[in-house]
DNA sequence: CAATGAAGTAATTGATCAATCACTAACTTA
DNA sequence: TAAGTTAGTGATTGATCAATTACTTCATTG
């Protein structure tokens, strides 16, 4: 059968992605779930069948993010120098803030949701990019790799407040 | 006249402590008046006697927060040392953190809303905390004053996240 | 071709919520 | 004391939304 190039491979995944569009767009509470079917292009109940609850959806979409740039991490990690460690850390999270910018709004978003689930991933991952940095910048031989670890995380972290209220004099040096 | 203990001096700052307090906890668009109004101990349409919207009720309560550190600040500057410059900011703003820890939890919400005033809010409020840093530390002579405002207000925005999703570890040198 | 199941939707529901309305009770002042 | 003002509430409303139900359409297969 020739792929039909009308319908989508992966219903599941366009959910995901619709649902990273409209949730940092519009904010999770705010966003409704008519709002995702309709950026997926697919009927409101339709989400239903895939995710549980709405929570849920935005848990696998959070999961999706951290991924991304755990993964990019890793990879940057195991090719590059150790002088150029830092650098090519700081040009893979900037990439993926230009790429997948909402993918960055929506984890700013879920720092400030209660629900455990949420709290558990947003704690996972952070607890896992920074053991990446850290294991990277030992490995490298970097002096006081806690305290660069610490930094560099933190640059991130006001990076994205830049971005996010577009304000980049935030990051002016 | 004797003053009346069981009545509130000023019900529209119980009202803005009041929801400070049920939007760091619950979301902002989460929250509803009625549990603002419980919290203040009024009924929810009373609220919209001192306030014609929730989202003017936010914004006057980010304001709120946002003068805190600002006049903070300012003192630290005025009194400091040079040399105790830096480290009588960051006691300053710990502080804060401990104290009104809610008041920075809906700032952080906040940055991720997108409704223009509250945007704006924001914007001034990152950019006056800024300047009054970045003057301080030229006027200390301290080398470098951008980057190390920029680094200063970046290990700042962890430490929220740090608390916010309750991993202290972030901080950790 | 009848039966099965996969893919998908229209319509509905029950709950929730911001905001309004209509009202009362207690003060204040001429 | 009558008239007006301040402080406050109960009841309602119109809109919105997550989730469910009951359905349709179409492709496959025995």
């Amino acid at each position: 059968m020739a792929k039909d190039t009308t319908t989508s491979v992966n219903r599941k995944s366009d959910i995901i992605s619709a649902a990273i569009e409209v949730f940092a767009e519009i904010g999770y509470y705010r966003a409704t779930t008519a709002q995702v079917a309709e950026r997926a292009k697919i009927s409101q109940p339709y989400i239903f069948r895939f995710f549980p609850t709405k929570e849920v959806l935005l848990l696998t979409a959070l999961e999706v993010s951290w991924a991304r740039i755990i993964e990019s991490f890793h990879q940057v990690v195991q090719s590059a120098s150790p002088d150029r460690l830092e650098t090519d850390l700081i040009i893979a999270y900037e990439q993926i803030l230009g790429e997948y910018r909402n993918e960055v709004l929506l984890q700013m978003q879920a720092q400030t949701i209660q629900e455990h689930s949420i709290r558990e991933a947003m704690q996972g991952g952070f607890r896992e990019v920074r053991q990446i940095v850290l294991d990277a910048f030992r490995q490298a031989d970097i002096a006081d790799p806690e305290e660069r670890t610490m930094l560099f995380l933190a640059r991130g972290m006001l990076c994205n407040i830049s971005v996010a209220i577009n304000l980049p004099e935030l990051m002016e040096t």
